[in-house]
DNA sequence: AACATCTGCAACCGCCGGCGG
DNA sequence: CCCGCCGGCGGTTGCAGATGT
């Protein structure tokens, strides 16, 4: 309250990043890992707050960002989750684990809405448009399935969760554990983990690069492309060890990670983290990239992915609180507050998804 | 070819919550 | 318990490039 914003001091730069900046910031992250934010600009000597080096780190350079166009299923299960989540962004963009919350965001906002406003137009009858009519029913109609769906399933995963919670309160699959015993540490570090996944650096993308990338940065992102592979074939001797306390915020997740990107580089996965991410979009993809397949939503989700794939996904790679935190908490709360769920007719969605992606590791 | 308008996206801003002293 | 610091999140803005006239 009333605390002046970071970035009101003198001197401070702001607008877009410069490629030099970029790679001292990169340069800097390689040697000390990310996190203690505050400190890199001290250290660097960059004329930016240090909000604006996270997120210019977590939003452009960090690496696993998969940029340029989304994919079908990508597309699919933006619009269902935000219609399960609303606009959260970053608990979306946790199950996108190569996407940003801003890029989904922006996606969401100028194309997504779009689509979707057109179509609830024109009624949701469009047929040239394969994808989005899907889309519009799905989105027009996943609502109530899901909620009657949900709602059968209620019983059995309410069943489910006091088993596993009531009688010892430390039932917790590994990865669930972990991630809150790590949420406490971890949730700067971990926004940056995002394991297994090719290095892609910013502005090109693995997949139909963007035609309008912006041709004047290519140099830089090159530069940082280089930079970042550099970081992966010499993971930061400091920030293995030595960081924790320099850094103070590196821990043991940022170790993961470091090891994970190491290994990213060879396509050997040093846990079964990668693969639980991907298993767990495949899972998603599954789930929202049906053929209006809505049937298969739970029952095929808990199958795809083991729990401990499922966990350790959340506990390693999802940055946000939700992931951490959000499931216990909430799973209380949906447990013992009965009439808020499960009598209102306006059951929090977002609360089963919280809950359904949790199906992964109770059931 | 020149201008106007639209679009996409990086970055900023303000608020909030967690944590430690 | 209070307070300040720090980082995360979502909404919004501004600009550069694309597209239309």
């Amino acid at each position: 309250m009333g605390r002046p914003p970071c970035c009101d001091k003198e001197g401070v730069k702001k607008g877009p990043w410069t490629p030099e900046e970029d790679i001292i910031l990169v340069s800097y992250i390689q040697e000390h890992g990310p996190g203690n934010w505050r400190a890199v600009p001290t250290n660097t000597g960059l004329l930016r707050c240090s909000k604006s080096c996270r997120l210019r780190w977590t939003n452009y350079l960090r690496p696993g960002i998969k940029r340029g166009n989304f994919t079908d299923h990508e597309e699919k299960m933006i619009i269902h989750l935000q219609a399960l989540l609303g606009n959260r962004w970053a608990a979306i963009a946790s199950y996108l684990p190569q996407r940003t919350d801003n890029d989904i965001k922006n996606y969401w906002n100028t194309h997504l809405k779009k689509k979707l406003n057109k179509l609830t137009q024109i009624g949701g009858h469009s047929k040239d448009e394969g994808f989005t009519s899907t889309c519009s029913q799905q989105a027009t109609i996943a609502r109530g399935q899901w909620e009657r769906r949900l709602q059968t399933d209620i019983h059995t995963a309410r069943q489910a969760l006091r088993e596993a919670l009531s009688p010892a309160e430390n039932y917790k699959p590994d990865g669930f554990a972990s991630s809150v015993s790590l949420s406490s540490t971890s949730t700067t570090t971990s926004t940056d983990l995002k394991p297994s996944m090719d290095i892609v650096p910013a502005g090109q993308s693995d997949q139909s690069p963007s035609t309008t990338l912006s041709t004047t940065y290519a140099s830089s992102t090159e530069n940082i492309s280089r930079l970042l592979k550099g970081w992966m074939k010499n993971p930061p001797k400091s920030a293995k060890t030595g960081t924790t306390a320099a850094a103070g915020v590196i821990d043991s997740t940022s170790s993961n990670e470091e090891a994970t990107l190491s290994a990213a580089n060879t396509t050997t996965t040093t846990s079964t983290t990668g693969h639980g991410s991907i298993q767990l979009s495949n899972a998603f993809e599954s789930l929202f990239g049906f053929e209006c397949s809505l049937e298969a939503s739970n029952s095929d989700l808990s199958p795809t992915m083991s729990p401990d794939q499922g966990s350790l996904f959340q506990a390693e790679s999802k940055p946000d609180v939700d992931q951490d935190q959000m499931p216990l908490s909430l799973l209380e709360k949906w447990l013992f507050d009965e009439a808020a769920v499960i009598h209102g007719k306006e059951v929090h969605f977002s609360d089963f998804i919280a809950l359904d992606g949790e199906n992964a590791n109770f059931f």
